[in-house]
DNA sequence: TTGGCATACCTAGAGACTCTAGGCACAGGC
DNA sequence: GCCTGTGCCTAGAGTCTCTAGGTATGCCAA
C-alpha cells in the first residue's frame, strides 16, 4: 500500500451519527446501510461491516433505533431499522456537535 | 451532566493530525498546543493533557515530530516540538483525508 | 450438479485512542 | 503558609474500529 491511510486522522471516532443520518430518511438495514454509506460519500466513507454491525447493536441497546426482522424472497432475512424518538433528538444534538467540531477542525487546520 | 456529550460524535478520533497543523506554524510546547487548540478553535476542541501528552509522545515515537527540552527562567522546563519532513508529508496526506471525510460526511448528513 | 458469487447477518479478539484521576515540581501573590 | 498557575507525566478503564473468520440462502454458469 503506497501512502493509503496512514498517519493521523480525524475521521476514527464515532460514526453512529451517520449511520443515524441515514435512518432518519428511511429504514434500512445494514447492509444496505453500507453500500449507502459508501455511494452517498462517493468512496470517502467504506466502513466493513465488522464496524457497522456492532454499531447498529449500539444504537439499539442505547435506545436510539429500533430493529425489525423482515423476511425477503429470494434474500436472506434483513433487519430493518428506524429512529426512536430518543434517536431523533441525539442526532439533532450530534449534527450541532460535528458543526462546531468541524469548524473548530478545519480553524485550526488552517482552512 | 445535562446532555453534555452524551450520544454519537464524530470527534473522537485521532487528534494527532490537528497537533500537527499547529506545529506546522511554529515549535511550541505541550501546555502551550493544549491552550492554542482551544482558543483556535473558540472552544469547540479542548483536549485535556492526558489526551495530549500521550498524543505528542506517539507523535515522536512515529518520527513525524522532534522534540527538545528548553529550561525557562521562571517556569517549569518545556518540551518544544518541531515537524520532522516525515511529519510534514503526513500532514498533507492527513488534510487531504480531512476534506474527503468531512466533505463526505457532509453529504451524508444532509449538509 | 457443482461450484462460485452476491446477499445478509453475526462474533471474538487485537489494537488504538480518549479521558479520568491522580502525581511531581517550581514560581508568585496574598 | 497556602493557593493558583505553569508544565510535565502515567496507569487504568472504557470505547471504538477492524481483521478474520463463521453461518445461511438464492442464483447462475459450467
Amino acid at each position: 500500500m503506497p501512502s493509503d491511510g496512514e498517519g493521523p486522522k480525524l475521521s476514527r471516532g464515532e460514526f453512529g451519527l451517520l449511520l443515524l443520518s441515514l435512518l432518519s430518511k428511511r429504514e434500512m438495514y445494514g447492509y444496505e446501510l453500507i453500500g449507502q454509506l459508501r455511494a452517498t460519500s462517493e468512496g470517502a466513507i467504506d466502513l466493513p461491516e465488522g464496524t457497522v454491525y456492532p454499531a447498529l447493536r449500539r444504537l439499539e441497546r442505547d435506545g436510539l433505533i429500533q430493529g425489525r426482522w423482515e423476511t425477503v424472497e429470494s434474500a436472506p432475512r434483513r433487519r430493518y431499522y428506524a429512529l426512536t424518538p430518543k434517536g431523533h433528538t441525539a442526532l439533532a444534538a450530534g449534527r450541532r456537535d460535528w458543526h462546531r467540531f468541524r469548524s473548530g477542525a478545519d480553524t485550526v487546520m488552517g482552512t
